[in-house]
RNA sequence: UCUUCCUUAGCUCAGUUGGUUAGAGCACCUGACUGUUAAUCAGGGGGUCGCUGGUUCAAGUCCAGCAGGGAGAGCCA
């Protein structure tokens, strides 16, 4: 029979024979294993009688060595733990070199951790880190399954370039050495794999906006993938992005669906995984003190994610943000570095100026400058604002952005031919207005930053397993 | 891409005004101890001071270039 760990140690089962497999974290007085197998941080003791095994195996039990161990769970004999298993055997089942394994029973920084991020699924931070992640993808898909949303998988190859979200990642299987060309002297993407230049996505959006005309409540969760030149600890080249997409849905239900599925997902982590919480919690604020006094967050780890819980988030529209910036001492005593006035595209002095300082919680800023917004939001009846959203958290800027669609064929088209986008190429996006159009509203979110803001990880590069990065595809 | 800081043992970091043989803690190895909790105690091995060039009697230390990394910014989720 086979138990995890983590049910194990709840001690709610003890005096039976168990086998276990793990991974040994440290061996101490050549007599207590602490074994780990990833259900948990905890670790199994197991008790190796004295003169009961011999040196040449207790030589072999070394950090990160995989063993089996046999034998009796008991109540512990020690303080430290509920359950420790008393081994009639241990087996090897991996040996492991003590002199040159990297990680070692201390701390370790995560600039190290990254560059073996082939091995630093066995630390604590990264153990909590991904059974975090792990829960947060589950808590996602019931949010939306139990709410009879229909999962839709977006392309991941898109020929579209007019989607106009960054820099993409060109798909092609033609020989780079001999690229053909046309007879004005371009790249012949006729002879291409698809006939047509092919990227990799940069938003599933305008496909989920479809599915959403025929299934009224759709939800994407996929790679998504962007060639910007973003060296920030929140941008990825490759990372993961749900985009919920609604049909009758306006602005205001939709940004009433980003909240209920954000706390709804963060309830749910927290729930599942407290004891990987408080490893983090606690994890956060040793950090903090290093920090000197004016530079440490306001709150820790399980209290900004309380309060968020217990609060409902800041709904201002972008004018009201911008007066409230203008009204405020920061902008007054001249200390933000980049002027504010009605029109601006918002700074992350700004928005962290509106999360941290004023409003000291989520903040969902509506209805900003369409000139600041792409194409295919919602023009508002005063002319100049578009019925977009963006989600502001704190620590993590832009968590969310959102909008109501343009579900008016006549300007949506007015819209695009402003903004220089190609209607014809746009055909299927544009029949969807042609045929049974109707209000519709989404949002896209921004995964690993959501598992930044759970777990308090400060750099989105430890937050997905291999982070993909300028310069930077090892693994 | 811009600004700024950093790069010394496997890891984390000291290294004075430029001056003999570059140090500490942890890890590793050897031994002691044996109900330990990142066990403890004693001893030992381990260095192309990121790379290239320059200044100097003398460079880990000063200067330049390059490479890698961090933080902040832009772009965004």
């Amino acid at each position: 029979m086979n138990f995890d760990f983590n049910t194990l140690l709840k001690g709610e089962t003890t005096d039976i024979d168990i086998s276990v497999r793990g991974w040994v974290r440290s061996f101490r007085n050549n007599q207590f294993i602490a074994l780990n197998d990833g259900s948990t941080n905890q670790n199994l003791q197991v008790v190796l009688e004295l003169n009961k095994f011999d040196d040449a195996l207790l030589k072999r039990i070394t950090t990160s060595a995989c063993v089996m161990a046999s034998g009796k769970l008991v109540k512990s004999q020690g303080k430290g733990q509920t359950v420790e298993l008393v081994a009639d055997n241990i087996e090897i089942l991996g040996d492991s070199d003590a002199e040159k394994y990297p990680l070692q029973p201390k701390k370790h920084s995560l600039e190290f951790l990254r560059e073996i991020a082939h091995l630093r699924f066995r630390t604590n931070t990264f153990g909590s880190v991904f059974r975090l992640r792990n829960a947060l993808t589950y808590a996602i898909h019931t949010f939306f399954q139990e709410r009879n949303f229909l999962n839709i998988h977006s392309p991941i190859i898109s020929a579209s370039d007019a989607e106009g979200a960054g820099e993409m990642f060109r798909v092609t299987n033609l020989d780079l050495d001999k690229l053909p060309k046309t007879e004005t002297g371009e790249i012949d993407f006729s002879q291409d794999f698809f006939g047509r230049s092919a990227n990799l996505t940069v938003s599933g959006q305008l496909e989920a906006e479809l599915a959403a005309m025929a299934f009224s409540k759709v939800y994407t969760f996929g790679p998504t993938f962007r060639a910007e030149n973003s060296n920030t600890a929140r941008h990825l080249a490759e990372f993961w992005m749900i985009e919920p997409e609604v049909a009758f849905n306006e602005l205001s239900d939709n940004a009433d669906l980003a909240e209920e599925m954000l706390k709804y997902v963060i309830r749910y982590a927290m729930e599942k995984h407290a004891d990987d919480i408080d490893f983090l919690d606690a994890r956060l604020a040793e950090e903090e003190k290093q920090k000197p006094t004016a530079e440490r967050a306001e709150f820790g780890l399980k209290d900004k994610l309380n309060f968020m819980l217990e609060h409902s988030f800041e709904r201002v529209t972008y004018t009201e943000a911008i007066d409230i910036l203008l009204q405020s001492p920061a902008y007054k005593k001249k200390k933000f570095q980049y002027d504010v006035n009605w029109g601006i595209d918002m700074q992350s002095e700004h928005e962290r100026y509106l999360v941290e300082k004023h409003f000291k919680k989520p903040v969902i800023v509506t209805d900003y400058p369409k000139d600041i917004k792409a194409f295919y939001m919602r023009q508002n009846d005063d002319g100049k604002t578009v019925a977009a959203m963006d989600i502001l958290a704190p620590g993590i800027g832009e968590i969310i952005g959102g909008s109501q669609r343009e579900e008016r064929l006549d300007k949506l088209v007015q819209r695009m031919n402003e903004m220089h986008i190609p209607t014809d190429e746009m055909f299927w996006y544009l029949d969807t207005r042609r045929y049974g159009t109707c209000k519709h509203a989404g949002f896209g979110l921004g995964f690993e930053r959501l598992v930044q803001f759970v777990t308090g990880m400060g750099n989105i590069r430890d937050v997905i397993p291999f982070p993909r990065t300028p310069k930077n595809c090892e693994f």
